[in-house]
DNA sequence: CATCTGATTCGACAAACGTCGATGTGCTGA
DNA sequence: TCAGCACATCGACGTTTGTCGAATCAGATG
């Protein structure tokens, strides 16, 4: 990946796009979508995606979902994948470091993906 | 990819997964729903997914779809993996192989990105 | 300040990926 | 039967990815 700052994709920049079922993605959206699709097709990023979003309160710090099995630097790569394709956001409180799930961004997703309409 | 025969997943076997926000996944399905994801994380793949899926009639030939500025080589093993992810079919009708999405497979990943239950 | 703990960054490396041109396969029609 | 078109497979290639251990950074605490 060209890593010369990932522009971290903001939460509010996604009114991407209109569902695949009705009209043809055009190629700037298919990066942008990709993208993001790409940052959820890894089954360690999945695993620690999912626990953010099952978490109590709708957040969880790196310390409680770091048991998916790899070590503790790639957990932390993982993560970083996932902010820069903006489905995730962090914060640090302390000596955390607290992860949400992008609400609008995964929405947009969701949307993307729905073939009935 | 360890491409000794991928077992190109059933359109049938997809009652996977409960929302995200609902339950952690598990470690299988997660590595399940990685590979649907994942075959979408390419924006050539997602732009031939979105030309089958907004095609006239739910099916396109390859002959339709394959102007995405790569090779027709390129385009073919482009759809072998999304094929294999289970989210698209084909069907050879005389010179022609047609290509339609596989319509559960895909509403088992949106299922999984509703975040509002 | 020194030190401990949580988390990120760095550097390296094998494996997987995306791409191509060449070749193979399946069908149609002359 | 043979030429031609549509599509898939093969073999090779440079690039990207996932992973690790080591080093570093950031707060908290003694």
């Amino acid at each position: 990946m060209s890593n010369l700052e990932l522009p971290v994709l903001e939460p509010e920049a996604v009114p991407c796009c209109a569902p695949l079922s009705s009209a043809e993605l055009s190629v700037g959206d298919s990066v942008t979508m990709a993208a993001m699709f790409k940052a959820l097709g890894d089954p360690v990023r999945l695993r620690l995606f999912s626990k953010v979003a099952s978490a109590e309160g709708g957040e969880a710090c790196v310390c409680d979902i770091q048991d998916v099995g790899v070590s503790q630097p790639t957990v932390s790569h993982h993560l970083k994948k996932l902010r820069e394709a903006g489905l995730l956001t962090s914060e640090r409180r302390g000596t955390w470091v607290y992860y949400r799930v992008a609400p609008s961004v995964v929405a947009g997703m969701a949307a993307l993906l729905d073939l009935d309409r």
